[in-house]
DNA sequence: ACCTGAACACCGTTCAAGT
DNA sequence: ACCTGAACACCGTTCAAGT
Protein backbone atom coordinates (compact mmCIF):
# COMPACT_ATOMS: atom_id res chain seq x y z
CA UNK A 1 0.00 0.00 0.00
CA UNK A 2 2.73 2.60 -0.96
CA UNK A 3 1.99 6.17 -2.53
CA UNK A 4 3.40 6.44 -5.66
CA UNK A 5 6.91 7.76 -5.06
CA UNK A 6 6.93 11.35 -6.28
CA UNK A 7 9.86 11.20 -8.90
CA UNK A 8 11.12 14.13 -10.46
CA UNK A 9 9.96 14.57 -14.15
CA UNK A 10 12.02 15.70 -16.83
CA UNK A 11 11.47 18.98 -17.96
CA UNK A 12 11.77 18.13 -21.81
CA UNK A 13 8.84 15.54 -21.09
CA UNK A 14 6.78 18.01 -19.33
CA UNK A 15 6.77 20.11 -22.01
CA UNK A 16 5.98 17.55 -24.20
CA UNK A 17 3.03 16.52 -21.50
CA UNK A 18 1.52 19.62 -22.10
CA UNK A 19 2.12 19.83 -26.18
CA UNK A 20 0.00 16.60 -26.14
CA UNK A 21 -2.76 18.21 -24.08
CA UNK A 22 -3.15 21.75 -26.11
CA UNK A 23 -2.85 19.91 -29.18
CA UNK A 24 -5.31 17.22 -27.93
CA UNK A 25 -8.04 20.08 -27.02
CA UNK A 26 -7.68 21.49 -30.76
CA UNK A 27 -7.90 18.34 -32.29
CA UNK A 28 -10.67 17.48 -30.69
CA UNK A 29 -12.32 20.33 -30.44
CA UNK A 30 -12.51 20.71 -33.94
CA UNK A 31 -13.20 17.20 -35.42
CA UNK A 32 -14.91 15.27 -32.56
CA UNK A 33 -13.36 11.94 -31.67
CA UNK A 34 -12.89 10.72 -35.06
CA UNK A 35 -9.74 12.87 -34.52
CA UNK A 36 -6.80 9.98 -35.33
CA UNK A 37 -3.67 9.77 -32.26
CA UNK A 38 -1.18 10.38 -35.29
CA UNK A 39 -3.93 13.97 -35.47
CA UNK A 40 -2.48 14.91 -32.13
CA UNK A 41 1.14 13.67 -32.31
CA UNK A 42 1.43 15.79 -35.18
CA UNK A 43 -0.07 18.67 -34.09
CA UNK A 44 1.96 18.24 -31.04
CA UNK A 45 4.73 18.13 -32.77
CA UNK A 46 6.16 14.25 -31.06
CA UNK A 47 6.04 10.85 -32.19
CA UNK A 48 2.92 8.59 -31.58
CA UNK A 49 5.03 6.52 -29.04
CA UNK A 50 5.12 9.91 -26.88
CA UNK A 51 1.82 10.56 -27.40
CA UNK A 52 1.29 6.88 -25.74
CA UNK A 53 4.20 7.10 -23.06
CA UNK A 54 1.99 10.20 -21.35
CA UNK A 55 -1.31 8.92 -21.86
CA UNK A 56 -1.89 5.19 -22.27
CA UNK A 57 -4.83 4.80 -24.17
CA UNK A 58 -6.93 7.27 -26.65
CA UNK A 59 -9.35 7.52 -23.58
CA UNK A 60 -7.48 8.48 -20.76
CA UNK A 61 -5.99 11.24 -23.03
CA UNK A 62 -9.83 12.29 -23.54
CA UNK A 63 -10.31 11.75 -19.50
CA UNK A 64 -7.38 13.96 -19.13
CA UNK A 65 -9.61 16.85 -20.84
CA UNK A 66 -13.18 16.03 -19.26
CA UNK A 67 -11.42 16.55 -15.90
CA UNK A 68 -9.87 19.31 -17.30
CA UNK A 69 -13.28 20.38 -18.09
CA UNK A 70 -14.80 19.57 -14.95
CA UNK A 71 -12.49 21.39 -13.47
CA UNK A 72 -13.65 24.85 -15.41
CA UNK A 73 -16.90 23.78 -14.80
CA UNK A 74 -16.09 23.98 -10.88
CA UNK A 75 -14.60 27.15 -11.46
CA UNK A 76 -18.27 28.54 -13.12
CA UNK A 77 -19.68 27.25 -10.05
CA UNK A 78 -17.38 29.36 -7.19
CA UNK A 79 -18.18 32.22 -9.48
CA UNK A 80 -21.56 31.67 -9.17
CA UNK A 81 -21.66 30.48 -5.23
CA UNK A 82 -19.83 34.30 -5.01
CA UNK A 83 -22.99 35.96 -6.39
CA UNK A 84 -24.53 36.66 -3.52
CA UNK A 85 -26.73 39.78 -5.16
CA UNK A 86 -28.80 38.02 -8.57
CA UNK A 87 -31.97 36.12 -8.07
CA UNK A 88 -30.44 32.40 -6.48
CA UNK A 89 -32.46 30.40 -9.42
CA UNK A 90 -31.26 32.86 -11.86
CA UNK A 91 -27.47 32.52 -10.83
CA UNK A 92 -27.68 29.02 -10.79
CA UNK A 93 -29.65 28.74 -14.40
CA UNK A 94 -26.86 30.95 -16.00
CA UNK A 95 -24.25 28.51 -14.51
CA UNK A 96 -25.73 25.94 -16.31
CA UNK A 97 -26.43 28.07 -19.62
CA UNK A 98 -22.72 28.82 -19.51
CA UNK A 99 -21.45 25.29 -19.11
CA UNK A 100 -23.69 24.52 -21.54
CA UNK A 101 -21.91 27.00 -24.10
CA UNK A 102 -18.42 25.38 -23.26
CA UNK A 103 -19.91 21.94 -24.15
CA UNK A 104 -21.26 23.39 -27.12
CA UNK A 105 -18.08 24.58 -28.70
CA UNK A 106 -16.12 21.67 -28.28
CA UNK A 107 -16.68 18.35 -30.08
CA UNK A 108 -14.67 16.32 -28.04
CA UNK A 109 -15.82 17.31 -24.67
CA UNK A 110 -19.18 16.56 -25.81
CA UNK A 111 -18.92 13.56 -26.78
CA UNK A 112 -16.58 12.52 -23.98
CA UNK A 113 -19.72 13.34 -21.70
CA UNK A 114 -21.48 11.02 -23.43
CA UNK A 115 -19.09 8.54 -23.14
CA UNK A 116 -19.98 4.93 -21.72
CA UNK A 117 -16.15 4.20 -20.99
CA UNK A 118 -15.00 3.81 -17.42
CA UNK A 119 -11.19 5.01 -18.73
CA UNK A 120 -12.64 8.45 -20.39
CA UNK A 121 -14.28 9.43 -16.64
CA UNK A 122 -11.75 7.70 -14.34
CA UNK A 123 -9.51 10.82 -13.94
CA UNK A 124 -12.62 13.30 -14.08
CA UNK A 125 -13.66 11.32 -10.46
CA UNK A 126 -12.57 14.13 -8.05
CA UNK A 127 -13.37 17.42 -10.16
CA UNK A 128 -16.95 15.80 -10.61
CA UNK A 129 -17.70 15.22 -7.05
CA UNK A 130 -16.71 18.64 -6.22
CA UNK A 131 -18.86 20.05 -8.63
CA UNK A 132 -21.91 18.01 -7.38
CA UNK A 133 -20.92 19.38 -4.06
CA UNK A 134 -21.09 23.03 -5.67
CA UNK A 135 -23.98 22.09 -7.55
CA UNK A 136 -25.96 21.54 -4.23
CA UNK A 137 -24.98 24.62 -2.17
CA UNK A 138 -26.33 26.64 -5.44
CA UNK A 139 -29.52 24.81 -5.47
CA UNK A 140 -30.27 25.09 -1.81
CA UNK A 141 -30.03 28.75 -1.81
CA UNK A 142 -32.14 28.68 -4.92
CA UNK A 143 -34.28 25.98 -2.85
CA UNK A 144 -34.76 28.34 0.41
CA UNK A 145 -35.53 31.28 -2.17
CA UNK A 146 -38.76 29.53 -3.00
CA UNK A 147 -37.60 29.46 -6.64
CA UNK A 148 -36.22 26.46 -7.22
CA UNK A 149 -38.53 22.69 -6.74
CA UNK A 150 -37.49 21.42 -3.46
CA UNK A 151 -37.50 17.95 -5.25
CA UNK A 152 -34.79 18.98 -7.45
CA UNK A 153 -31.81 17.67 -6.34
CA UNK A 154 -27.78 18.22 -7.45
CA UNK A 155 -27.89 14.48 -8.79
CA UNK A 156 -30.09 15.13 -11.35
CA UNK A 157 -27.92 17.89 -13.16
CA UNK A 158 -25.61 14.98 -14.73
CA UNK A 159 -27.65 12.94 -16.35
CA UNK A 160 -29.52 16.15 -17.96
CA UNK A 161 -26.62 17.68 -18.85
CA UNK A 162 -25.32 14.36 -20.54
CA UNK A 163 -28.89 13.96 -22.38
CA UNK A 164 -28.44 17.73 -23.70
CA UNK A 165 -25.03 16.72 -24.44
CA UNK A 166 -26.28 14.46 -27.21
CA UNK A 167 -29.08 16.85 -28.37
CA UNK A 168 -25.96 19.38 -29.41
CA UNK A 169 -24.95 16.72 -31.79
CA UNK A 170 -28.23 16.47 -33.86
CA UNK A 171 -28.69 18.48 -36.87
CA UNK A 172 -32.11 18.69 -38.54
CA UNK A 173 -35.33 20.43 -37.75
CA UNK A 174 -36.33 20.14 -34.55
CA UNK A 175 -32.85 20.07 -32.34
CA UNK A 176 -31.92 23.27 -30.37
CA UNK A 177 -29.92 22.28 -27.96
CA UNK A 178 -30.84 25.93 -26.46
CA UNK A 179 -34.61 25.22 -25.86
CA UNK A 180 -33.86 21.64 -25.25
CA UNK A 181 -31.73 23.57 -21.82
CA UNK A 182 -34.07 25.97 -21.54
CA UNK A 183 -36.75 23.16 -21.17
CA UNK A 184 -35.05 21.94 -18.64
CA UNK A 185 -34.27 25.34 -16.95
CA UNK A 186 -38.01 25.28 -16.46
CA UNK A 187 -38.94 22.39 -15.03
CA UNK A 188 -36.65 22.79 -12.54
CA UNK A 189 -38.19 26.65 -11.39
CA UNK A 190 -41.16 26.52 -8.56
CA UNK A 191 -44.08 27.21 -10.37
CA UNK B 1 -37.34 11.59 -63.02
CA UNK B 2 -38.20 8.17 -63.37
CA UNK B 3 -39.53 6.17 -60.35
CA UNK B 4 -37.18 2.82 -59.00
CA UNK B 5 -38.12 0.23 -61.28
CA UNK B 6 -39.89 -2.38 -59.55
CA UNK B 7 -38.00 -5.73 -60.05
CA UNK B 8 -38.87 -8.65 -58.32
CA UNK B 9 -36.51 -10.17 -56.22
CA UNK B 10 -34.96 -13.43 -55.61
CA UNK B 11 -36.47 -15.35 -52.83
CA UNK B 12 -33.07 -16.38 -51.48
CA UNK B 13 -32.21 -13.02 -51.41
CA UNK B 14 -34.99 -11.92 -49.70
CA UNK B 15 -34.50 -14.75 -47.29
CA UNK B 16 -30.94 -12.96 -46.54
CA UNK B 17 -32.09 -9.76 -46.06
CA UNK B 18 -34.43 -10.93 -43.68
CA UNK B 19 -32.07 -13.25 -41.40
CA UNK B 20 -29.64 -10.48 -41.68
CA UNK B 21 -32.08 -7.59 -40.15
CA UNK B 22 -32.86 -10.72 -37.54
CA UNK B 23 -29.26 -11.19 -36.60
CA UNK B 24 -28.14 -7.73 -36.87
CA UNK B 25 -31.01 -7.08 -34.44
CA UNK B 26 -30.05 -9.51 -32.40
CA UNK B 27 -25.95 -9.09 -32.22
CA UNK B 28 -26.56 -5.03 -32.09
CA UNK B 29 -28.94 -5.35 -29.05
CA UNK B 30 -26.53 -7.34 -27.19
CA UNK B 31 -23.61 -5.89 -27.67
CA UNK B 32 -24.27 -2.05 -29.30
CA UNK B 33 -22.49 -1.18 -31.83
CA UNK B 34 -19.43 -2.61 -30.93
CA UNK B 35 -20.54 -5.69 -32.67
CA UNK B 36 -18.97 -6.13 -36.10
CA UNK B 37 -20.10 -6.79 -39.36
CA UNK B 38 -18.17 -10.39 -39.59
CA UNK B 39 -20.45 -11.13 -35.84
CA UNK B 40 -23.60 -10.16 -38.08
CA UNK B 41 -22.69 -12.32 -41.07
CA UNK B 42 -22.07 -15.67 -39.19
CA UNK B 43 -25.13 -15.02 -36.86
CA UNK B 44 -26.75 -14.46 -40.10
CA UNK B 45 -25.35 -17.43 -41.42
CA UNK B 46 -24.06 -15.61 -44.97
CA UNK B 47 -20.79 -13.96 -45.96
CA UNK B 48 -19.71 -10.44 -45.38
CA UNK B 49 -20.09 -9.64 -48.71
CA UNK B 50 -23.81 -10.45 -48.27
CA UNK B 51 -24.37 -7.93 -45.99
CA UNK B 52 -22.85 -5.04 -47.42
CA UNK B 53 -25.08 -6.75 -50.96
CA UNK B 54 -28.02 -5.72 -49.03
CA UNK B 55 -26.94 -2.62 -46.99
CA UNK B 56 -23.86 -0.63 -48.05
CA UNK B 57 -22.78 0.29 -44.97
CA UNK B 58 -23.05 -0.32 -41.18
CA UNK B 59 -24.47 2.53 -40.78
CA UNK B 60 -27.13 1.94 -43.26
CA UNK B 61 -27.72 -1.19 -42.17
CA UNK B 62 -28.46 0.43 -38.61
CA UNK B 63 -30.48 3.09 -40.19
CA UNK B 64 -32.86 -0.15 -41.14
CA UNK B 65 -33.43 -1.02 -37.39
CA UNK B 66 -33.95 2.42 -36.63
CA UNK B 67 -36.70 2.94 -38.98
CA UNK B 68 -38.07 -0.13 -37.61
CA UNK B 69 -37.86 1.13 -34.11
CA UNK B 70 -39.86 4.15 -35.44
CA UNK B 71 -42.40 1.89 -36.88
CA UNK B 72 -42.79 0.40 -33.31
CA UNK B 73 -42.67 3.61 -31.47
CA UNK B 74 -46.05 4.69 -33.91
CA UNK B 75 -48.09 1.71 -32.94
CA UNK B 76 -47.60 2.44 -29.55
CA UNK B 77 -49.14 5.97 -30.63
CA UNK B 78 -51.57 5.04 -32.28
CA UNK B 79 -52.39 2.47 -29.36
CA UNK B 80 -52.23 5.84 -26.91
CA UNK B 81 -54.55 7.24 -29.82
CA UNK B 82 -56.97 4.39 -29.30
CA UNK B 83 -57.25 5.14 -25.76
CA UNK B 84 -60.61 7.55 -25.82
CA UNK B 85 -61.11 6.77 -21.50
CA UNK B 86 -57.54 7.59 -20.01
CA UNK B 87 -56.99 10.90 -18.86
CA UNK B 88 -55.09 12.42 -21.93
CA UNK B 89 -51.96 13.52 -20.32
CA UNK B 90 -51.36 9.69 -18.51
CA UNK B 91 -52.10 8.38 -21.68
CA UNK B 92 -49.30 10.46 -23.63
CA UNK B 93 -47.07 9.95 -20.79
CA UNK B 94 -46.94 5.89 -20.58
CA UNK B 95 -46.74 5.68 -24.33
CA UNK B 96 -43.03 7.89 -23.55
CA UNK B 97 -42.60 4.88 -21.07
CA UNK B 98 -43.44 2.51 -23.29
CA UNK B 99 -40.70 4.09 -25.77
CA UNK B 100 -38.05 4.83 -23.43
CA UNK B 101 -38.20 0.82 -22.21
CA UNK B 102 -38.11 -0.09 -25.64
CA UNK B 103 -34.87 1.61 -26.53
CA UNK B 104 -33.31 0.98 -23.38
CA UNK B 105 -33.49 -2.93 -23.83
CA UNK B 106 -31.30 -2.32 -26.61
CA UNK B 107 -28.21 -1.15 -26.95
CA UNK B 108 -28.10 -1.08 -30.53
CA UNK B 109 -31.19 0.89 -30.97
CA UNK B 110 -29.80 3.25 -28.18
CA UNK B 111 -26.35 3.88 -29.54
CA UNK B 112 -28.00 5.15 -33.21
CA UNK B 113 -30.76 7.16 -31.89
CA UNK B 114 -27.67 9.69 -30.80
CA UNK B 115 -25.73 9.02 -33.86
CA UNK B 116 -25.07 11.84 -35.76
CA UNK B 117 -24.45 10.08 -39.07
CA UNK B 118 -26.94 10.97 -41.67
CA UNK B 119 -27.22 7.51 -42.86
CA UNK B 120 -28.59 6.16 -40.16
CA UNK B 121 -31.25 8.53 -40.14
CA UNK B 122 -32.37 8.43 -43.68
CA UNK B 123 -34.72 5.40 -43.96
CA UNK B 124 -35.93 6.51 -40.80
CA UNK B 125 -36.94 9.98 -41.76
CA UNK B 126 -40.89 8.89 -43.07
CA UNK B 127 -41.65 7.39 -39.98
CA UNK B 128 -40.36 9.88 -37.82
CA UNK B 129 -42.46 12.40 -39.38
CA UNK B 130 -45.63 10.19 -39.00
CA UNK B 131 -44.31 9.79 -35.22
CA UNK B 132 -44.24 13.42 -34.49
CA UNK B 133 -47.36 13.92 -36.31
CA UNK B 134 -48.74 11.59 -34.02
CA UNK B 135 -47.21 12.95 -30.88
CA UNK B 136 -48.71 16.57 -32.25
CA UNK B 137 -52.60 14.87 -31.47
CA UNK B 138 -51.34 13.06 -28.27
CA UNK B 139 -50.24 16.65 -26.75
CA UNK B 140 -52.88 18.52 -28.36
CA UNK B 141 -55.81 16.19 -26.44
CA UNK B 142 -53.90 16.59 -23.31
CA UNK B 143 -53.68 20.60 -23.82
CA UNK B 144 -57.36 20.66 -24.78
CA UNK B 145 -57.99 18.74 -21.01
CA UNK B 146 -55.95 21.44 -19.61
CA UNK B 147 -53.20 18.38 -18.02
CA UNK B 148 -50.52 19.89 -20.21
CA UNK B 149 -48.52 22.61 -20.95
CA UNK B 150 -49.41 24.79 -23.41
CA UNK B 151 -45.79 25.43 -24.53
CA UNK B 152 -44.62 22.48 -24.59
CA UNK B 153 -44.96 20.55 -28.75
CA UNK B 154 -44.64 17.75 -30.68
CA UNK B 155 -41.21 19.02 -31.41
CA UNK B 156 -39.67 18.89 -27.91
CA UNK B 157 -40.16 15.10 -28.16
CA UNK B 158 -37.26 13.96 -30.27
CA UNK B 159 -34.24 15.95 -28.82
CA UNK B 160 -35.48 15.05 -24.96
CA UNK B 161 -35.67 11.45 -26.17
CA UNK B 162 -32.49 11.57 -27.83
CA UNK B 163 -30.97 12.73 -24.54
CA UNK B 164 -32.57 10.22 -22.35
CA UNK B 165 -31.18 7.85 -24.62
CA UNK B 166 -27.94 8.53 -23.74
CA UNK B 167 -28.27 8.77 -19.71
CA UNK B 168 -29.84 4.81 -20.67
CA UNK B 169 -25.83 3.95 -21.32
CA UNK B 170 -24.58 5.93 -18.30
CA UNK B 171 -23.33 3.86 -15.63
CA UNK B 172 -22.46 4.84 -11.91
CA UNK B 173 -24.05 6.81 -9.28
CA UNK B 174 -26.71 9.26 -9.78
CA UNK B 175 -27.82 7.64 -13.30
CA UNK B 176 -31.05 6.40 -13.64
CA UNK B 177 -32.83 7.15 -16.66
CA UNK B 178 -36.35 6.44 -14.75
CA UNK B 179 -35.87 9.13 -12.96
CA UNK B 180 -34.22 11.32 -16.32
CA UNK B 181 -37.36 10.11 -17.65
CA UNK B 182 -39.87 11.16 -15.33
CA UNK B 183 -38.21 14.81 -14.75
CA UNK B 184 -39.46 15.28 -17.89
CA UNK B 185 -42.25 14.15 -17.77
CA UNK B 186 -43.28 16.07 -14.95
CA UNK B 187 -41.77 19.07 -16.45
CA UNK B 188 -44.55 18.93 -19.40
CA UNK B 189 -47.39 18.34 -16.62
CA UNK B 190 -49.47 21.66 -16.39
CA UNK B 191 -49.02 23.08 -12.68
C1' DA C 1 -28.48 -12.22 -59.88
C1' DC C 2 -26.57 -13.23 -56.05
C1' DC C 3 -23.06 -15.29 -52.80
C1' DT C 4 -18.40 -16.00 -50.77
C1' DG C 5 -14.37 -14.86 -48.18
C1' DA C 6 -9.63 -13.43 -48.90
C1' DA C 7 -7.54 -9.01 -49.38
C1' DC C 8 -7.30 -4.09 -48.53
C1' DA C 9 -7.60 0.36 -45.86
C1' DC C 10 -7.75 2.71 -41.73
C1' DC C 11 -6.55 3.77 -37.17
C1' DG C 12 -5.48 2.41 -32.16
C1' DT C 13 -1.54 0.46 -29.98
C1' DT C 14 3.15 -1.69 -29.36
C1' DC C 15 8.03 -2.18 -29.30
C1' DA C 16 12.86 -2.37 -31.04
C1' DA C 17 16.17 0.98 -31.88
C1' DG C 18 17.83 5.52 -30.98
C1' DT C 19 19.26 9.77 -27.94
C1' DA D 1 14.44 8.41 -18.96
C1' DC D 2 12.40 9.49 -22.75
C1' DC D 3 11.53 9.72 -27.88
C1' DT D 4 10.66 7.86 -32.58
C1' DG D 5 8.09 5.70 -36.19
C1' DA D 6 7.71 1.32 -38.53
C1' DA D 7 5.04 -2.72 -37.63
C1' DC D 8 1.04 -5.07 -35.79
C1' DA D 9 -3.99 -5.88 -34.71
C1' DC D 10 -8.59 -5.00 -35.48
C1' DC D 11 -12.59 -4.17 -38.06
C1' DG D 12 -15.22 -1.73 -41.96
C1' DT D 13 -15.36 -2.34 -46.84
C1' DT D 14 -14.22 -4.17 -51.57
C1' DC D 15 -13.83 -7.25 -55.35
C1' DA D 16 -12.36 -11.34 -58.09
C1' DA D 17 -13.99 -15.82 -58.44
C1' DG D 18 -17.76 -18.91 -57.89
C1' DT D 19 -22.89 -20.66 -58.37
Amino acid sequence: MSTTPERPIRADARRNRERILAAARAVFARSGLEAQMDDVADTAGVGVGTVYRHFPTKDALLGELVANRFEEFCAEAEAALADEDGEPFDVFADHLRRNAALVAADAGTRHALMSESEAVWAHAVPARAVLIELNRRLIARAQAAGTMRPDFGADDIPQLMCGLSATMGMTGPGFDWRRHLELLIDAMRSR
